[in-house]
DNA sequence: TTGCTCCTCACGTCACGTGAGGTGGC
DNA sequence: TTGCTCCTCACGTCACGTGAGGTGGC
């Protein structure tokens, strides 16, 4: 379901524009919003790189699916971005207890495949 | 900084609508649109619980400090539920890991207070 | 009856998206 | 020059909040 693109390339504004259906102005609100930070070129021209459009995906999925506003889909990035650092934490820190787990003992299970989070959890005490 | 309350009260629409300084139309709006979802009376009254007006305040600080629409209070609010949700599965694992930990070892290091999540993650491989 | 509740309909305001108009550099 | 870029200003539409108007139960 992702939007066509070639990799590691750095779009002008019609480009992008032509790629997304949308309007070049509606672009320049979002940067002037904060959404999006596009770095220029020498003469000042905007350029989109990939991960800006990764962004920009996200953001046209809120506003136009979804009927996010702006001020709300400024919040949502964030959201997204503390989402992610906590599971990289989540992740190194699985990480840290298995290793520690194998250099105290001989024989230790092999991780679960599948899950992006290996959790092995204790059964849960619903209170 | 919270609205002073009664604890453990259950509140007509008027009540919270003066608490609030909200319109008692808005709040039907909120609820129409999903955003809050108090139970009512025999007579198809609205009540709103302790727990609502939690949920409303989180509400009122979006749309009016932050200026956020519905359709966007409404994918925060689950945001808020799945990052809630991922904070007790950590604290859970963490918790897992820490007993496991002492059944095996007789001395290991009390957990440090004041984090949250006490969190002792192994040096960060930055790549 | 009074003062609340419920509902639907409608209006004013504002944010968002879009278009026009004029500028400048490759 | 052509076709892009930059910018500002302005308009149309729609969502949100609010108000009016009429109903019904404690």
């Amino acid at each position: 379901m992702t939007t066509k693109r070639k990799s590691k390339g750095a779009y002008m504004i019609s480009a992008v524009a032509e790629m997304y259906e949308i309007h070049p102005q509606t672009l320049r609100l979002y940067e002037r919003e904060g959404l999006l930070k596009p770095s220029r070129t020498d003469g000042n021209t905007r350029l989109y790189t990939d991960e800006d459009l990764e962004r920009l995906e996200f953001i046209l999925n809120l506003a136009r699916d979804l009927g996010v506003n702006i001020a709300g889909i400024a919040i949502i990035l964030q959201m997204r971005e503390r989402m992610e650092e906590m599971n990289r934490q989540m992740q190194s820190f699985v990480e840290y207890v298995r290793s520690e787990m194998l250099s105290r003992f001989q024989h230790v299970a092999p991780p679960q495949s599948g899950a992006i989070v290996p959790l092995r959890r204790p059964p849960v005490t619903r209170k």
